[in-house]
DNA sequence: ATGGTAGTTTCACTA
């Protein structure tokens, strides 16, 4: 079963994108973030010529809204309340005996102080909440897939220069330090960095604020795929497709793409 | 220290 996870920064303008996807690299599921449209104009008819009938969205207006587009049957599992607010940041299904999670971290804004920034207050908590989550699922024992936009890129070769970042929100002590605990508490493997060594530098982000996103090459590696413990001899071709930011109309994050056996 | 772009409910907000 190969799995994706894609922040599409709008998920009725990134169609063609996502058949281009469809016919690149051919997922079996598809984890969707930023999705910004309501459930009742989520462009179900659009995807499932695509080939993916079975689809679970959970959308707001404008802002945020997860997805999950797959091949193969799905059941929904229960939305996590995040910080008690519905704001439409998280959707699991079951899917060929396996959970997996479309998950959209809080930015947490420009600011890296919780005192002063709400929203990275909000973002804090959020990441605190996902290593009690974590730890739920943990002890479920059930193969799970954890994946999305964390906001967070955790490794000094996760980002274009760690000592410029790291007063910069997505790569700060606080944040890596929380993104870390988190993934303790589900001794949640990261699928990507699994096959591709730590050395390696990794983006899935580039900011559409650069007058050449490739020749400045500033990228973060925001956008992440987790797998429980159980998984671990079953994960395969992990990558990042690079090639997205170059398409016709990008989304900045590109889709990030696992391979369970 | 500033400003750069993209998407959405746009003259404002989020990323």
């Amino acid at each position: 079963m190969r799995i994706a996870t894609w922040n599409v920064n709008s998920v009725r303008l990134r169609l063609p994108l996502l058949e281009k996807l469809v016919a690149q690299r051919s997922p079996d599921v598809i984890c969707l973030q930023e999705t910004k449209v309501v459930d009742d104009t989520f462009p179900k008819k659009d995807i499932a010529a695509m080939g993916y009938e079975h689809i679970e969205v959970r959308g707001m207006k404008s802002y945020n809204g997860v997805a999950v587009l797959s091949r193969l049957p799905l059941k929904r599992l229960n939305d996590q309340p995040f910080c008690g607010r519905d704001d439409c940041r998280h959707l699991g299904v079951q899917v060929d005996g396996i959970d997996v999670h479309s998950l959209y971290v809080p930015a947490g804004g420009d600011e890296p102080d919780p005192a002063i920034n709400d929203k990275f207050a909000h973002k804090l908590q959020f990441m605190d909440e996902m290593a009690v989550w974590s730890k739920q699922l943990k002890e479920q024992g059930r193969p799970v897939v954890l994946t999305g936009d964390f906001n967070v890129a955790p490794l000094e070769t996760d980002v274009w220069s760690h000592k410029q970042l790291l007063k910069v929100v997505s790569h700060t002590p606080i944040e890596v330090e929380k993104f870390d605990i988190a993934q303790a508490a589900g001794g949640w493997i990261d699928a990507v960095r699994n096959s591709i060594p730590a050395e390696e530098k990794l983006y899935s982000w580039w900011s559409y604020r650069a007058r050449d996103w490739a020749a400045a090459d500033r990228g973060r590696r925001l956008d992440h795929i987790w797998a429980s413990p159980d998984l671990a001899g079953r994960l395969s071709n992990a990558s990042i497709l690079r090639d997205a930011r170059g398409w016709e109309k990008p989304s900045d994050h590109v889709p990030v793409i696992v391979d369970i056996d």
